[in-house]
DNA sequence: CATCCTTATTTTTTT
DNA sequence: AATAAGGATG
């Protein structure tokens, strides 16, 4: 077993007791890692299956890894606790619900659901909805509970009116929830950490049960998931992270780079093994990816090596437009398959934004390429889909508002927003829940005759579905209840294509229902099937056994690898994307981002971009990626028709191209910097390629007067370029190149 | 209350 | 370009 780890692996698996941290770049088998360490656990060091708990960054991860253990050790692990954060805590909080003054039955909301809540609650608090956008009140919300605030804890500047009334807002949000018995997905960790916080013989419990604990990805945890965390290792501190830095791209949903960073200082006595050769890519392949994050200021410094060939040179090209780039791609990927001995399945596409991969599906239609698109419209985010889950959510749940109303009126039942609107009315005013409310609407006569009839028929549906629930399994429940509900029939009627894909999609619910009922035998229930529903994953859905190529966001990607990957839509503005320009964190994490995508790749790299793009409708043209310019020309192979060196420098705009950047390509505010300097300098010169400076930021320089400090940036070239330099202990200074010195 | 037509708005990334 | 939201009409 240990024969195929090399020997920090292997230290890292057999290490003992005690916290382990594994800080290791990309493809050098972290993950193999942790695989081998909890079967080395139950096997050699004799602890329980049940005493380990293993968090994974998806579900299916999650999954790959315990039918990796299991074929390590050769039998079933199904009592290892393993799962995301989310799926452990729902799980945790579920069986002490009552704790927490829940029903085990909680529904759990997702974004929509949060956004549709916080507009009512707004709504009954008479909150303009015009001055405080729904949106930004969610998201503050979500900042607060990020913060792991509850509404109590919440303070606010008085003079900022619009945190004062997302703090107001946040209040009645959580009384909302309660009432509903729901909990949001943030509520599922803060809810667990309370829980575990406030119930010491609970914590002691879980501290004892819980041996050891090991987690991957540890670098894209945020501030609840380490509380948790804390609290579980209080006790024994075994507790094995995983993670590397660079790969760090969830900070913009709260994920705290700090916590890897700071866990030898976290954990006392903390062990650090490093792991340094990677077992993924080509030697080219790793030093274009070295050469994008090596321009990150402030990460841990890691030399990744291989013992694999130099490789394929990255192929670089610059299409006219986001069309044709889905042209060369598709013809690249039928040479690959037909010359190169690929498969479909070995081939992957990124791309930054969802919406990027409509031109690719056009072009793989009329290529006869066989492709399966990863994430975007989730399954499970259907409308459809979502009607009838929240129909079953009803069933389950019959406080659960948000559900209730939104399938109250579908299909159509002629219960409007008038109907709803009394129904609310009534439920405010009496403290009623919504569906307590419609019986006390229509006693007191609040609702018109034929308004009555027609809620009084609705509860009559919902009632009586609710008595043949309990007596029917889950396989057979679904069909019943887009049956009699009316759904079935709404669609049917419709007739258009649209409604046969809605059909479609429903029947897949009834698949993915009776496959749950296989799999789960007795668990099948409904509030398990909900549950997973709830906490689905945007790579789940994704079988790297189908002879197809797999389009998705590089945020989808990570943890993935592949033989052959294109990433696409290497253009300023989006990728780095124009709402991650504003802070250097924000670039940096594109530069992260960039790197997952990158480090994906196994043998053979295609870095695209379109020169023109259609943005809103509108076609713009496009600068290359600053990315792009990062890498130096030996590993690329640019197979454009003007190389895109030759056709403009890649990131921020230069002084001659001035004119046309303000007058082409949107305002420019994000490319220019105060004094019209470019305000971006790739490491390779744009239009010769040739290394544009001995400095690059973040490596350490040799000043005679402050001695050695690190490069945050740099403007202008050679001699001449003014480079700001932090030196420990002193303010950012800037100063001319010819006065510093590189420093090894 | 439902439907049709006009209009604003969108695209970051997701457990 | 595509879709959601808003508004007028039957
Ligand atoms: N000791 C080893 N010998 C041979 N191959 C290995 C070894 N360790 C890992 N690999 C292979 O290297 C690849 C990357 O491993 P793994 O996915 O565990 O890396 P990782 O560090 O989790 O990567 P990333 O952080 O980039 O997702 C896999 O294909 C794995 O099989």
């Amino acid at each position: 077993m240990l024969d195929v780890l090399n020997p920090p692996q292997r230290d890292a698996v057999l290490h003992g007791e005690g916290p382990l941290l594994i800080l290791a770049g990309a493809g050098s088998g972290k993950t193999r890692v942790i695989t081998h360490r909890i079967a080395h656990l139950v096997r050699a060091a004799g602890v329980a299956p049940d005493a380990i708990l293993a968090v994974t960054f998806t579900n299916k991860a999650a999954q790959e890894m315990r039918e990796r253990v299991e074929k390590l050790l050769g039998y079933s692990a199904g009592r290892i606790h393993l799962g995301t954060f989310h799926a452990i805590c729902a799980r945790l909080i579920r069986r002490h619900a009552d704790a927490l003054g829940f029903k085990a039955s909680f529904s759990i909301y997702d974004s929509a659901d949060q956004l549709a809540l916080v507009k009512q609650v707004m709504k009954d608090l008479n909150v303009n909805a015009e001055r405080f956008v729904p949106a930004a009140v969610h998201a503050a919300i979500g900042r607060f509970k990020q913060d792991l605030l509850d509404p109590k804890q919440v303070v606010v500047d008085g003079r900022d009116v619009f945190a004062q009334v997302a703090a107001r807002v946040y209040e009645s949000y959580q009384i909302k929830l309660k009432e509903a018995n729901a909990l949001d997905f943030d509520d599922l960790l803060n809810f667990a950490v309370r829980l575990l916080q406030e119930d010491a013989a609970l914590r002691a419990r879980y501290n004892e049960a819980w041996e050891y604990i090991l987690v991957d990805e540890y670098q894209d945890t945020n501030k609840a998931q380490y509380a948790f965390l804390r609290l579980l290792t209080e006790r024994r501190h075994n507790i094995c992270v995983v993670g590397d830095d660079d790969q760090s791209i969830y900070r913009w949903r709260g994920a705290n780079l700090q916590n890897i960073l700071d866990f030898e200082k976290d954990f006392q006595g903390a062990r650090v093994i490093k792991l340094e050769q990677n077992y993924r890519s080509s030697e080219n392949i790793l030093s274009v990816a070295h050469n994008v994050i090596s321009r990150n200021v402030g990460r841990k410094a890691k030399k990744l090596w291989t013992d694999a060939e130099a490789g394929e040179r990255t192929i670089v090209y610059a299409a006219e437009t986001e069309k044709r780039e889905a042209q060369f791609v598709a013809d690249e990927i039928a040479a690959l398959v037909s010359h190169q001995g690929l498969s479909f399945g070995d081939i992957a596409i990124f791309y930054r934004t969802n919406a990027q991969s409509r031109p690719f599906e056009s072009q793989f239609v009329l290529s006869n390429i066989p492709y399966t698109i990863v994430g975007g419209l989730r399954f499970y985010e259907r409308k459809e889909i979502k009607d009838i889950l929240a129909y079953l959510r009803v069933l389950l749940n019959p406080g659960d508002e948000i559900s209730l109303q939104r399938i109250i009126n579908v299909p159509r039942r002629g219960i409007g927003d008038e109907t709803v609107g009394k129904i609310r009315g009534v439920s405010l005013q009496r403290r009623l829940p919504f569906w307590e409310a419609m019986r006390e609407a229509m006693r007191l006569k609040a609702l018109s005759i034929a308004a009555a009839g027609r809620v009084g028929d609705f509860l009559e549906l919902v009632g009586s579905l609710r008595e043949t629930a309990s007596t029917m399994t889950l396989a057979q429940l679904v069909p019943m209840v887009i049956e009699k509900t009316g759904y079935w029939a709404m669609l049917n009627a419709e007739g258009t294509e649209e409604a046969k894909d809605r059909i479609e999609n429903l029947q897949g619910l009834v698949n993915e229902v009776v496959e749950f009922a296989r799999v789960y035998g007795e668990d099948a229930t409904l509030d398990n099937f909900l549950e997973r529903a709830s906490l689905a994953s945007d790579v789940d859905e994704f079988s790297e056994s189908r002879e197809r190529v797999a389009l998705m966001t590089v945020h989808a990607a990570k943890g993935l690898e592949f033989p052959a990957v294109f990433l696409t839509g290497m253009e300023e503005q989006l990728f780095p994307h124009s709402r991650a320009m504003d802070a250097p964190e924000d670039i940096e994490e594109e530069r992260r981002l960039a790197y997952v995508g990158i480090t994906r790749a196994r043998r053979r790299l295609y870095l695209t971009l379109a020169r023109s793009r259609m943005v809103f409708g509108q076609t713009k043209a496009t600068r290359p990626s600053r990315f792009l310019g990062d890498v130096s020309p030996s590993y690329l192979d640019d197979r454009s028709a003007i190389p895109f060196r030759a056709a403009g420098p890649s990131g921020g705009f230069r002084f001659g191209a001035r004119q046309l950047g303000a007058t082409r390509f949107g305002s420019g505010e994000e490319a220019f910097d105060g004094d019209g300097e470019p305000s971006y300098e790739p490491t390779y010169d744009a239009e010769t390629g040739e290394a544009a400076s001995p400095f690059q930021p973040g490596m350490k320089v040799f000043h005679p007067s402050f001695g050695v400090g690190k490069i945050v940036s740099i403007v202008g070239q050679g001699e001449e370029a003014k480079v700001t330099v932090l030196f420990p202990g002193a303010p950012m200074k800037k100063i001319m190149a010819r006065f510093l010195q590189p420093v090894n």
